[in-house]
DNA sequence: ATCGTTTATCGTAGAATGACGATAAGAGAA
DNA sequence: TTCTCTTATCGTCATTCTACGATAAACGAT
């Protein structure tokens, strides 16, 4: 193990993004800012506020990318507690998850 | 060039963290988060809006990794324009910058 | 001028990100 | 069942991040 600092120090092999889970609000703030930390993703966060509710296809429509990078970047949204997404037949509809952004608004509110 | 779509995209080769200066509302909300997209980002921050001000080596007495990595942290946060540097002497005197904080607080708040 | 302190930068290495196309998986329709 | 549509996942590749130690740079003090 060559990392060994790095591993002792910012939990252990962790990538940011599967950091949400955590109860240190430092880093609930970091994985939920790591989710904001991309413009295409802050530009879906804002069509899913816009559109309250929106089919996965809408999404990629909108988006300059590749379906299967717009998907990449849901699943980031998702794992950051930010974006729920909801199986609709076929299709999957995804919404803004209200307490997590509520969460948010607060942990940087309180900065 | 063997990323032309990437490099069509989003912003040709430009990194997250060199965003800051856009007009885009999205990619500056994007900027800023990436800068608190890190629990130890997120801890300095907190720090100097406790103690108001501080020099570069009391954030590193408190962060648990190597100063050269303190520094590099810094100049994120100093790139998303959350941060500002002041030389004193020989040390170097950080505090939040206002205008940025407020800013970023503005746009997560709009979200 | 030299020394000591403080901070930034360099060079490096391993892991993660972000992008793509291709493909798999799931649900409804024919 | 089979076909079609929709979305997720896989595999790959270049780039970026995060961390470190070592070194440079800047400044005050001796």
């Amino acid at each position: 193990m060559t990392r060994r600092r790095n591993a002792l120090k910012c939990e252990p092999g962790v990538p940011t993004r599967n950091r949400a889970a955590t109860r240190q609000p430092a880093e609930r703030l970091a994985a939920m800012a790591w989710g904001l930390a991309h413009p295409l993703r802050v530009r879906i966060l804002q069509l899913l506020v816009k559109r309250e509710t929106c089919v996965c296809g809408e999404i990629v429509d909108e988006m300059p990318i590749a379906q299967s990078t717009v998907s990449q970047h849901l699943k980031i949204l998702k794992e950051a507690g930010l974006v729920q997404g909801e199986i609709d037949g076929p299709r999957v509809c995804y919404c803004i998850n209200p307490e997590s952004l509520a969460e948010l608004k607060e942990l940087i509110d309180k900065l």
